[in-house]
DNA sequence: AGATTTTAGTTGCATCTGCAACCAATCTCA
DNA sequence: TGAGATTGGTTGCAGATGCAACTAAAATCT
């Protein structure tokens, strides 16, 4: 038997199913971050961390506040992530003179341990490219340009 | 004083924030996925919740394990994710005449709720459009079009 | 039929993520 | 200067995710 309930489920997920953003978004990025987390492994580093990485060797020293801003990450999330990695003695903490503020930097085997990753970084990127076109990069940076006040 | 090391770190690190596509697809993801928490969130389901509900009710009686492969999801996270949604009562598993598999409905509270939350994913859907472009759905099931063997 | 392989699902372990509540340091302003 | 607001970071809690190892059931092969 068939309620009126069913119908109205069904419909709505037809629509879901057809046109929600999110999902689309979140099952992307559960295919390209296994490329990459599969081939980063060998390394013992995941893309997260590897991200981390790259990050602080851009901006550092760098305080965990400004990491979250630009890579979208929550406070907390970036504490955690940030400690597993000075767990590693790849991250090196520094006070400043805001007794509030950390500063981050890499360490030297932090910056060996990102070198020596890259080729693989690179293979996975090639290894996403042949899956979801060479484009996707710009495409998704254009997707965000300016936009997330939230 | 700048190492050779620091140069080599320096270099590749810049390579990476100017073009790494996980970066990019994973910072998409976080913004995107926190548009429809926080709206979703008063409805008491999470976008990963209200994706499996709509799977379930799209698709059941289904096994875990095509609900899966439609979602590129570990077999463990769907076993994981349902099994929160059997505890709320929302979800309900039946057998089937294959002793390995399980079958999965959803309940009429599971659809309930799945309807109820319906205005607000509608509402998370418009903001993220309005953040990121109307066509983000389309783009992205470009990218993906039939590709993902893994 | 019996042994081997494959398949579906579960569990232990670890990482990633966000929210709310919290602490300490700084800043604002009356 | 001192009270209140803001800021940077941490912690408790909970969900989301994947891998490896495991169990049970089915399928395959000899």
């Amino acid at each position: 038997m068939t309620t009126k309930r069913d119908q109205k489920a069904q419909a709505t997920a037809q629509e879901i199913a057809a046109e929600c953003i999110a999902f689309r978004v979140r099952r992307l990025n559960r295919t390209v971050s296994h490329i990459y987390d599969q081939t980063l492994g060998a390394q013992g580093v995941t893309i997260s961390q590897f991200g981390l990485l790259a990050a602080i060797q851009l901006l550092g020293p760098v305080q965990p506040r400004e990491i979250g801003e630009k890579l979208q990450l929550e406070k907390s999330t970036v504490c955690r992530n940030v400690r597993l990695m000075v767990d590693k003695k790849w991250v090196q903490v520094h006070g400043s003179e805001d007794g509030r503020a950390k500063l981050l930097t890499l360490t030297r085997s932090g910056q060996d341990v990102f070198v020596a990753a890259a080729p693989a970084w690179e293979a996975a990127q090639k290894n996403t490219k042949a899956l979801v076109g060479a484009d996707v990069g710009s495409i998704v940076d254009r997707l965000l340009e300016e936009k997330h006040s939230s």
